[in-house]
DNA sequence: GTTAGCACTCGTTGTGAATGAGTGCTAATT
DNA sequence: AATTAGCACTCATTCACAACGAGTGCTAAC
């Protein structure tokens, strides 16, 4: 972000009115329109006049020569970094955010699902809530159950209470008790790895086992082999329709660009990182439109915050919606919720 | 269905064009069009007389005096049930299909995951897929696993490999040796249940034990009763969004009930049931636009099938798209699926 | 430096005419 | 009696043109 050039405090002034405006409105605002809504003690012409400097330095924008200006992302950038201060939630709003989780949950996934309940219901955007990915999740417990002649339920159990299980064939029968020791075996030894490298760990202690131990690793490779580990980053996404309520998404050409990246849940996990790397790691980053480079994010808004559990972060959560979004209020409550998800996680984790 | 009337020859002729031509051109068709099109040795104005009567009839639909027509839901009625052939798969299209489903399976889920990609890639339009449902999921195997003090990962496997996972609270620490005990118990007797009554069944059985059987079933129906069970009947959706490159939802108003149809999978879950009840369990059936009272459904259409294993009924897979569908293709697209789906799925049931 | 005033721009709205696809009806034809 | 040609009619769509008004940029006065 090259050269941002510094503003005086009337400028400052103007263009929070102006961002402020659209927000609410979402109709190109006018140097009238402000003055009255702001009782500013200057003239519109002179709100004008510097709001012509404005747009000059590329913070706002006019649709057409004669009407009002739209704030660019530049706009926006500016407004959420310098200009607005967040708004901290009330003990009623948190207490209403709290509520939300009350239900049981099975699982960690359990919990970002209700994550992206409530983060869709209190924003009214699009909420958004990644699964702690395959890195951050170890292996507590692994399972091998007979089905069927040669087929096997492969069970892993990780630290967040959830459970990947796959089916597989195997090329040959193998008896209970044999399975019986593979079994312990695994638990054995892979107890507490990521779960997205047990075959690479497997394969390095491969060379120094003997005898037994080593047919064992030899047939637990076979299987870990037969399993089709692609990693999956889930993500949970609610509250999507509400994007289409907003007017900015009324044409049906953007409606169906929305509509896309809505269907790319590994787009959107992407975006989630990206606003991870810009952001620090316990409070809420906001994106906004063009600012990431592969596109897709245009006309929208993203604000993303990491959760932790003992001070590690596992995934990210966060709001989709337009670019004309209350990232005032949304910050307070991605970041609120992040911690909240955090508590509830530590439960699960050992 | 109140009296359909018979047509004659030369009405069900000039039906079947109107409707044929529609699907393809999704504009209404005046009876020049139609002429030319099929090479009638009939003239425009002996068309236009026949069309008339076909819209007293109720098969046919005029937008706006001086323009063409367009099928209604009965003229769709109409033609996919005395009109239309099916048309047959080649044997190139089977193999493509066959094709997509290469991959290698964890369990059920993904079957019918990959079945609702490739209906959705093959149709152009939205493909479905519902899980095989609670009732027809028998408990493979159950296990208990801790996880922390008192917490317990509860496994259950079913006969279509998928696991269910929950984790719980335990209101006191149980030691290991008796969760052995719990965990052979629970095995032992409630193996072959249908995963959604499990409860009942414990207690059914409790009052008929003795002693240390007694207290492991009172104890077993207290794990049980902490179990949320809510019956997850999962559907599978994808390519949604190819419904929108459809000219008649381009307009906002229209676009918005559909993707409202779209996040309700309870409701569409619904409406492949009730598919599965109007036609006969081994072919694809037809439901089009209103003819499902609770509505929901205007403008659009859908080819189900239900999928069996070992003759049993499991679950429904079709498409979802616009009324103005190629039911033709279709019909014959979804009941292939279908079939190699329940092909598929034997493999995990016993 | 600020403001009042004014000409100007340009999207929006509304009106009316031209266009054309397609119909319904009637009278002629087979 | 069924079919067809012919013609008047309907009505959505398109286009041009004018009126409107919100909002601007600029200039001159404060």
């Amino acid at each position: 972000m090259p050269d941002v050039p510094e503003l005086n405090d009337r400028e400052r002034l103007i263009l929070y009115a102006v961002v402020n405006c659209y927000i609410t409105t979402a109709e190109a605002v006018g140097s009238r329109t402000i003055v009255k809504r702001f009782d500013m003690d200057l003239s519109a012409a002179t709100v004008r006049n510097v709001m012509a400097d404005l747009e000059e330095m590329g913070f706002l924008q006019q649709l057409h020569t004669s009407s009002g200006r739209v704030p660019t992302d530049r706009g926006y950038r500016y407004y959420v970094q310098h200009l607005m201060r967040v708004q901290e939630l009330t003990l009623a709003e948190k207490a209403h955010i709290e509520e939300q989780f009350a239900e049981r949950v099975r699982d960690a996934d359990d919990v970002l699902r209700q994550a992206s309940h409530l983060l869709a219901l209190v924003s009214h955007h699009a909420g958004l809530a990644e699964s702690p990915d395959d890195e951050a999740a170890e292996v507590q417990r692994m399972e091998l159950l007979p089905i069927g002649e040669r087929r096997l339920a492969v069970l892993i159990v990780d630290n967040f209470g959830r459970v990947r299980s796959m089916s597989i064939e195997l090329p040959a029968p193998v008896e209970g008790a044999e399975l019986l020791r593979l079994n312990s075996f695994l638990n054995e030894h892979l107890r507490g790895l990521s779960t997205n490298m047990l075959t690479t760990a497997v394969q390095d202690k491969l060379r120094s086992f003997m005898d037994e131990q080593r047919f064992l690793a030899q047939q637990a490779l076979e299987v870990l082999n037969l399993l089709p580990m692609r990693p999956r980053s889930q993500l949970f996404l609610e509250g999507a329709s509400q994007l289409f309520e907003q007017p900015e998404f009324q044409t049906v050409e953007q409606a169906r660009g929305v509509f896309n990246l809505l269907e790319e849940h590994d787009r959107i996990i992407g975006l989630l990182r990206t606003a991870a790397t810009h952001g620090r790691s316990d409070r809420s980053t906001v994106l906004i439109g063009s600012e990431d480079i592969r596109g897709g994010l245009e006309g929208l808004g993203m604000v993303a915050s990491p959760y932790r559990v003992n001070d590690r972060t596992m995934g990210m959560i966060g709001v989709l919606g337009p670019r004309r979004m209350n990232y005032s209020r949304l910050m307070s409550v991605v970041d609120y919720t992040a911690e909240l998800v955090g508590r509830m996680l530590g439960k699960f984790g050992r």
